[in-house]
DNA sequence: ATTTAGCACTCGTTGATGAAGAGTGCTAAC
DNA sequence: GTTAGCACTCTTCATCAACGAGTGCTAAAT
């Protein structure tokens, strides 16, 4: 284990390198107020430390600079969150303030103030559809041969897909198919839906409407519905000013990442809840590597609604970052829950 | 006004700067097979062309470049929009072969389409709502005190906005008032839709309606409906392959304004039908000044929809771009007109 | 009167060289 | 166990010269 005095100055190394950016030379942490040693003795010990693999040199003359394993050790034993400043509670309030007109809507607003606050790239998923209910189906024709199939969830998620409607079909006729579905669906998990259309609506369906085979269609193409979810950005552009990205085609290759939506849904979205710290490597992605993707959930009366995450370079303001999205976390789903519980 | 032989270097001048990014000198031009003269001769063409304004130095001892005025008098007067080639049209076709559930989706493709076949920016803006009429409006109850408000348009389009229930307001009081509304405003223009509400509906609602009040606010709310349009991109990174952006700076500048979705509406939404191009400072904006902005409007019926546009560098390859802009335009306009026809 | 060959000149690019500075690692002294 | 001292390493930065692409001008050729 590490003694008492490696660990200060690892965590010393790690804060000074987290704020300035650059390696680290043993005169300025033997200069730190709490730390009472000459340069001799850091350097003995970063030596150590080096070997032990928490430091690694950029080459042989330059200071020291957290590895991976380093900034691991320093979240997971020697960091404490910082507590928010009173100017970022009130900034995430006077956010929270506005009137919002959809879910969507206060979603993207967190990813801005989350960007904003941290000065990383802010990405956020929206609400994971699939376990909200359906609360009412329309489908409202639009012309001749296609008609918008509207369907509205618990928690005001609103999905909406144009279909193409079969020939010759009578408004009535639809009309009845909308209710017989209203009616048989309401409380049914958006998953569900098409399994419950095929075993149990089916039959209903087929005693009361004369064109069934096309409305079936119908139907089918409308509950194909595609479960992706959205992703906003927030502060892109952000990351850009951290010295790391000062490189054209690092740039490049990161926001090419940025537009592939489905590649960083799968990337962000955290196995349970509470707050997940990926560094570098831990995210098994190449791009990534010098990265580090902090993820927390927001909830709705206790279930789990969405994920946001951070993205920033492995030399991030952990302290701060995480302060700040353990707060969020709790803020928005406060806010969320209040708006949509039963 | 210019000679012959001018018009005939000016265009190997810009060819030759498109395709390879760099100043051409008086050596290069001669050798082209369709010029006949010494580098000498070319050398005077040069230095009157660039008395002239057409043609500039970036240093003594570099070739010309094309200057904007350049650019200008060749897409105006030098430039055939080039035939698209059989394997690009079958690229569009078969992206508009797939089904699509939303109208937005069409857009979408149509984004990813143009920068893909471009390798510059494309930029896509959503229907304008405001031209298209009112089809269904809806209010969906979610909680106590909160309902989702849907509009949807005679093109397909849907708005959808959560709104706050006035305390204690009856299920059928407000079935009752989504009934008057779609009686007295189907086939009103959404800009309407408020006027129309203050001038014409409440009256109509005073009488039949208990909580006339509180009913009223609800429908501001509703119909406060943001008319901001949609703004996709597509091929974001596309630009950075330019040798032009090869400098963190300015692509920071370029992606922060990507990320202004008011500011980018405004500088793409066009003023009339038809194709528009705007070279470096003719947009106009300090940070477009070495870009050019190509753009097009699409339609259904012949009324005018939206628009769409290609951003790159000056150095842009105009007469492929155009032909494909010219093209896409015509297309997209069927599609959607053979889709969302009365 | 054009066109062109020839040549001096300009200016950015590249690569080599060396001094400066930051930092290490080791040894020996405290 | 700690620290002072010092040689050594490696990057950074500025300087300098050689190179080459390209121009502009003059004088000769057509």
């Amino acid at each position: 284990m590490l003694t008492e005095r490696q660990l200060l100055i690892l965590k010393a190394i790690i804060d000074d390198y987290i704020t300035h950016a650059e390696p680290v030379g043993s005169r300025s942490v033997s200069k730190r107020e709490d730390i009472d040693y000459s340069p001799a003795t850091i350097r003995n010990e970063m030596s150590d430390l080096e070997e032990l693999g928490f430091l690694e040199k950029p080459h042989s003359s330059a200071g020291r600079i957290p590895s991976q394993k380093g900034y691991r050790y320093y979240v997971d034993h020697l960091l404490s969150p910082k507590e928010l400043t009173s100017r970022e509670i009130s900034d995430i309030k006077s956010v929270f303030r506005e009137r919002f007109s959809e879910i969507e809507e206060v979603i993207q607003q967190s990813a801005k103030i989350l960007s904003n606050l941290t000065s990383y790239t802010s990405i956020v998923l929206g609400p994971e559809v699939f376990e909200s209910t359906l609360k009412q189906i329309q489908i409202v024709p639009i012309s001749q041969n296609s008609a918008v199939a509207i369907i509205v969830t618990d928690t005001g998620h609103v999905e909406n897909q144009t279909v193409s409607l079969p020939n010759g079909l009578d408004v009535n006729e639809l009309e009845k198919v909308v209710n017989i579905l209203n009616d048989k669906l309401k409380g049914v998990p958006l998953v569900h839906l098409r399994n419950k259309l095929t075993s149990e609506i089916g039959r209903v369906l087929e005693k009361y409407i004369d064109q069934y085979d096309s409305v079936m269609t119908l139907l089918n193409q409308t509950f194909l519905s595609q479960q992706n979810e959205k992703v906003f950005f927030s502060g892109k552009t952000n990351i850009l000013a951290q010295p790391e990205f000062n490189d054209v085609e690092r740039v490049k290759r990161l926001f090419n990442i940025f537009e592939e939506d489905a590649l960083i849904s799968k990337l962000i979205r955290s196995e349970g809840k509470g707050m997940t710290i990926k560094i570098g490597q831990e995210n098994r992605f190449e791009p990534f590597d010098d990265c580090t993707l902090i993820t927390a959930t927001y909830s709705v009366d206790g279930k789990h609604m969405g994920t946001f995450g951070i993205l920033g370079p492995t030399r991030m303001e952990y302290p701060r970052v995480i302060g700040i999205m353990d707060y969020l976390s709790k803020d928005l789903s406060k806010l969320l829950t209040n708006r949509y519980q039963k």
